[in-house]
DNA sequence: AAGGGTACTATACTTACGTATGTGTATTGT
DNA sequence: ACAATACACATACGTAAGTATAGTACCCTT
């Protein structure tokens, strides 16, 4: 079986290593360098540990050149970094030795479970974010490997966040079939005027909210659930249903 | 008497060529290589220009080091190239001014380094999106107005983008029954170990992803399509599943 | 008990790379 | 005419750096 291993503390170690060296001099470290900085006394554990990261596409390394190491934007992914967060001369911790930096990667990762176990929306202070690395489709056969180095990003929060969209947790099955579930949050961009057929968020006369598909009808509108157990909500024209906006986008948490 | 002389053609190209390659390959070029671009015969002739531009402040050069040659700001300055232009990997724009303020301090910091090693400095863009502003539950009454005055966001990308997750688009009906339909984003987390019942990108022999829920069964793996129509998938121990991830968010777009 | 992956070491190469030394030719400007 | 500078080539050498081969040891899982 050949189930996703975690890459091997060392390796991990090495990779990370070679984007501080790099980072803080320059240009990229020899066998020699790295064997230095991980207190190895022979070249050539380093050798045996680089070219399994090479095998796995993690680093770009041209035989009998010198100097020509270079960590792959997968490996970068590996590491958790963004390739922009690379060649800058940010703060970063000691670079000479190597534990700090293994115990960094740790620590993106716990904090992205603490994030996950966490209340769903939650407003914590972040840094800037271009997007999520898109990868292609599903089933376009093997994409992730070579897929990653795609500069294309699925960007959420800029493309919403600006417009005046906001987020709402949908509670009920109303919308079952339309593929929304009790816990997802919709994405609502305020509209005065939605067309037929669209996803809107209705407030209705008693003060209630709810989420439906909007139809206008001869003497007022119709509010359909996606949901063949419930019926439709129809509303006289002349009473006040307030459309609070349509949806445009859908999020879910798993 | 010293004033500004100006620098000799070959000299110049040879700078240029210095940061065109070390752009281009990820590493800084040996005087052979710069010898070869350059249509020289022989390397001797690229090592006098190139301590003339050590000599001049315009590269920094360490004696004997392999593949040490890096552009100076100054020489950068020569060639009319704003450092914020030079980008290692490939992140760079972003002018000065549109630095906060409290990276320019960080540069300041980095000022020691610079004269130890590095004086690369690639700046990225701080878009600085908090997220989505979360207006609450959308059964709740009339949440809208009041809500957005709400401090709570729905961050999605920063959630995700960093701890290594991908998107992928999904092709194909066969996770429908748990909503997911043809065109949605998955967000993937790339994960070595899922557990049973997580959804998962599963890479099959064949080369084909697909994207189902993950069973450890006696003597293999089964693949379980959320659509009543489709046929599960048994793959052996022995054979070749990848697991690329597991899902752990899911974006549709309207 | 056997096999495989990880991790490290040691010796001994071959090649890549920087450098010293020397020669030569234009083109400048005084 | 002379020196100074820019530019180029060749030979040769020493070291920096990558690599082949071989061996040890510690875990795992089967």
């Amino acid at each position: 079986m050949e189930l996703n291993k975690p890459l091997p503390t060392r390796q991990r170690e090495v990779l990370s290593l070679i984007v501080s060296f790099t980072e803080e001099h320059g240009y990229p470290p020899t066998l020699a360098d790295l064997a230095g900085c991980l207190g190895l006394k022979n070249r050539m554990t380093v050798h045996q540990h680089v070219a399994a990261l090479k095998k796995k596409g993690l680093v770009h390394w041209e035989p009998k050149l010198n100097r020509s190491l270079r960590v792959l934007p997968e490996g970068l992914q590996v590491l958790g970094l963004r390739p922009e967060q690379v060649g800058s001369l940010e703060a970063e911790e000691s670079p000479d030795e190597l534990l700090p930096q293994a115990r960094k990667a740790d620590r993106v990762q716990s904090a992205d479970l603490r994030a996950v176990g966490k209340d769903k929306i939650v407003a914590f202070p972040q840094t800037s974010q271009p997007g999520i690395p898109y990868a292609g489709a599903i089933a376009a056969g093997t994409p992730i490997d070579a897929a990653l180095e795609s500069k294309e990003y699925l960007e959420v929060e800029s493309r919403y966040g600006e417009s005046g969209c906001f987020a709402l947790k949908v509670k009920g099955e109303s919308m079952i079939e339309d593929g929304i579930f009790d816990g997802d949050f919709v994405i609502v961009k305020p509209n005065p005027s939605p067309n037929n057929g669209d996803m809107v968020v209705a407030l209705l006369e008693d003060g209630s909210a709810t989420l439906k598909r909007f139809f206008k009808e001869k003497g007022g509108y119709r509010l359909q659930p996606a949901n063949s157990s419930m019926e439709p909500i129809f509303v006289d024209a002349a009473s006040g249903l307030t459309i609070q906006g349509t949806v445009v986008g859908l999020f879910r948490k798993m």
